[in-house]
DNA sequence: ACTTCTTTGAGACTCAATCTCAATAGATGA
DNA sequence: TCATCTATTGAGATTGAGTCTCAAAGAAGT
C-alpha cells in the first residue's frame, strides 16, 4: 500500500478528513531518513512553499503516532522527534552525545527479556524505551 | 559518610558554598522514596516552613544530578523525576500507564549486551535509559 | 451547487524550566 | 569579631515546545 492509501484508511477509521495538509506532513516523515522534530517538519514544508501551520503539524503528528504510522521518540533533549514505522522493524536507538549521531540497534534476547521481566513484576509491556547515550569513535565527531 | 559530608564533598569539589537551601533540597531527595519532580520537592520543602525558591530547587538538583548523587528521570510525562543514587544499586523502570506505578528492576544479561552492542556499532556507553511502559495488573489500579 | 460538519491558521496560552539582577549571606583574612 | 569579597538566593520575567481558540476555509455527501 502507497502513502496515499496508508493514510487515507487510518483517516477513515477515525473518522478524519483526508487533507493536503494532512498528506503533507505524512510525505515529509516518510521521506526523511533523519528523525526531525515537529519544528524541523514544519520548516521542511514551509520552505517547499506548502501552506500548513505549525498548530497542523502537531494536531497530524499526534494522529500518525496514535495509528502507529510514526514512532515518537523522546531523546531527552526537550523535543519530540519522528520517524516513520511503516513496513520498519522494531528497533531501538544509540546516540552519541557529541554529535548526536542516531544509530538503530536491535537484540531479540533483550526484547524477550524484557517482556519476561515485565511479566514477573506483573505487567504487560505496551510499549518500551531502551536507548544507549554514549561517544562514538567518529574521526568526525567533535571532541576527538 | 552521611548526607551532609557527601554534600560537602561534591560542593567543595566544585567551589560551591555550602548553603541551608541546598542541604534541605538534598535531605528531601533522599528522605523520599518516591520518584518525586521539582515542584513536588519545592511543596515539601515550603510546606515544611522552609525559605527556598523554585530557581534553587532546580539549580541544586543540576548540581546534584552533574556529580551522580541523584538521577534524573524523564518518564515521557513532561517533567523530570529524581530519585537518590548514592549507595543505590543500578536499576530501570517499569512503569504502568494506568496509575503510574514505577517498579525497579535489574538484569545482568540485557546490561551486558547493550554496552557489547554499542561497543560493536563504536561507541562507549555513558548511560542508558531503559524503561517498561505498560499495565500493572493491581486490583486497586483504574481499568480494572 | 448546497449544506453540513471538519479542518485550518494566526496567535494566545500553558507549563516546566531557565534566566536576571538586586539583595543576602558564606568564606576568608586581618 | 569585623570588613571585604564573591557566590547564592529569590521574585518575577523569560523561554520554548506544545496546545488551545475560534472565525474562516474546505472536504464530502446529496
Amino acid at each position: 500500500m502507497n502513502n496515499t492509501d496508508t493514510l487515507k484508511q487510518i483517516l477513515h477509521k477515525e473518522n478524519l478528513r483526508y487533507t493536503q495538509q494532512r498528506q503533507e506532513v505524512w510525505d515529509e516523515i516518510c521521506v526523511s531518513d533523519e528523525h526531525q522534530d515537529a519544528e524541523n517538519i514544519y520548516n521542511s514544508l514551509r520552505k517547499r512553499q506548502i501552506k500548513v501551520s505549525r498548530a497542523t503539524v502537531y494536531r497530524t503528528i499526534d494522529v500518525l503516532v496514535k495509528n502507529n504510522l510514526v514512532r515518537r521518540l523522546n531523546l531527552d533533549d526537550g523535543r519530540s522527534r519522528f520517524e516513520n514505522k511503516v513496513g520498519i522493524e522494531h528497533h531501538d536507538h544509540i546516540v552519541c552525545l557529541d554529535c548526536r549521531k542516531i544509530i538503530e540497534f536491535m537484540d531479540e534476547t533483550i526484547e524477550k527479556r524484557q517482556t519476561r521481566i515485565a511479566k514477573e513484576q506483573g505487567f504487560e509491556i505496551v510499549r518500551h524505551v531502551h536507548q544507549l547515550f554514549g561517544r562514538c569513535l567518529d574521526e568526525k565527531c567533535p571532541n576527538k
